[in-house]
DNA sequence: TATAAAGGTGAATCCGCAC
DNA sequence: AGTGCGGATTCACCTTTAT
């Protein structure tokens, strides 16, 4: 795999298609510009005998020192996006991550150290989780996004209104009228449509509807690091934000492109 | 304030309590010996200009450097309370971690990178937490705890059966006959009991059975380094299990030998 | 045709058993 | 004592059948 920054781009008047790896472009990027980050960071760095340099994974020896340097392997790469992400942030602009236990500590200990406010972390209970087989643990039914914004002192966007009053029918927690609490009860996508083949770790839309519209106004520069099949982008653009997305692997570029042009046209389409 | 590590002690059949300091305390504790762990560990240190120095708070430079020196700090504290915890634990003992995004994460990061296996991370839903007033973030609703054993080789205690089909009737996520999973709503108490005085971060009792329930057998040796008003420790003597509590601030010391004395009490008369 | 009940499938470990 | 294979486990959701 050869090491350029870029190896392709897609440009739209609403959308800004990266593939590439996300250190290296974010590095380029205009300081101050965005307005909102969302990421789901990778985190298989140090789990399994597996160690992740530049886009591809080697085996490594799996002593005891190895899982130590391992996640702090993962730490420094966290600190190293979370950096480049907080340079091209807005001082009023805020960054979303989400993941599990496996990485969502270092995620937030990582963007404390670097002078990241939390505004909120947010439990995402998903009602309909996979059992648990074993019979040796809770069943695992949540996912962690933390909220932050890039400066104490400058004014975050927060639409109160919109999280209060909003319709969310399926969610068990939130009370119509009542304010948005930090648990959302949001359903996983069971099967992904045909039309794009499966994708493992897919989010559901509601989940990226919600922070958007809670943290975001239209009009606003959203970017998504760690972009996948696309989800962000595809909500993005349906709820009129300006979309950067980064990714490095092409079969999920070529697979967000594909979905995020679609939603493009579907939009198009609609206006008349 | 003198740097005694143990100012008073009480013990009897059911519990050990220490007046002193957690870490001095557990590093005179026989290794490998402590079933279960149960911690709410302190985080001032890094928050609002002010850091904790050996028991004392003192006001600091709040500047840049300042608030990652702090965080910097709490981390060093965190590890050094975990390490102790570590040696004190069986191998097959298990250790629960509660906190808020002020001092999880640091948490978290700290327990994998000293070698703990998370089994679970819960995020514990507060129906009745109180109204954000500012309008500008979620309601803050829920805590997080993290669930670890020593070694992940070894076989840890977990209550399964328990879980899928006890009683939990206030509980909106808990369907009767399915399995317990990692969102668990109960209710923060309300109005603290009179007898014992108002206490600011009271955990409620059926969180602290919850935890005890699941992950420990009757008969279980089970550690509070951080007691506070000692609820772990009345909800631990009632379950049968063996407590150890230590706690360096004498007015919560009193206030929990009291509260568990009563409760050993309690179990005295209803025995007839 | 709609709604309800019944039956089948898949996912991710852990465990015992045979060697 | 390691290794490897196969069965057991639970529950949401889909499909099929029944009312």
């Amino acid at each position: 795999m050869i090491d350029t920054p870029v190896l392709r781009e897609t440009k739209s008047n609403r959308y800004h298609l990266i593939l590439g790896d996300s250190i290296e472009y974010l590095s380029k990027l205009e300081p101050n510009s965005i307005d909102m980050v969302f990421a789901d960071p990778p985190y298989m760095l140090s789990n399994d005998g597996f160690t992740c340099h530049s886009g591809k994974a080697v085996s490594v020896n799996k002593g005891q020192w190895d899982r130590s340097s391992g996640l702090e392997e993962d730490f420094e790469f966290h600190k190293q996006w979370i950096s480049a992400v907080r340079r091209v942030l807005k001082p009023e602009g805020t960054l979303w991550v989400s993941g599990t236990y496996h990485s969502i500590y270092a995620c937030g200990f990582a963007l404390q150290l670097l002078q990241f406010h939390i505004l909120n972390d947010i439990a995402w209970y998903k009602p309909n989780a996979s059992p648990n087989l074993s019979r040796r643990y809770f069943t695992a039914s949540h996912e962690t996004l933390i909220w932050a914004r890039k400066d104490k002192g400058a004014r975050h966007t927060f639409n109160y209104d919109a999280m209060r009053n909003g319709d969310f029918p399926k969610d068990i927690i939130k009370a119509p009228g009542k304010q948005m609490r930090s648990v959302w009860s949001i359903s996983t996508p069971r099967k992904w449509e045909k039309r794009y083949g499966k994708h493992p770790t897919q989010k559901p839309e509601a989940l990226i509807e919600r922070v958007i519209m809670s943290s975001t106004k239209e009009g606003d520069y959203v970017l998504d690091p760690f972009m996948g099949s696309g989800t962000t982008g595809v909500v993005a653009v349906r709820m009129g934000r300006y979309f950067i997305g980064v990714e490095k692997e092409k079969d999920y570029f070529d697979l967000a492109l594909r979905r995020i042009k679609d939603e493009e046209a579907r939009i198009q389409t609609s206006l008349f």
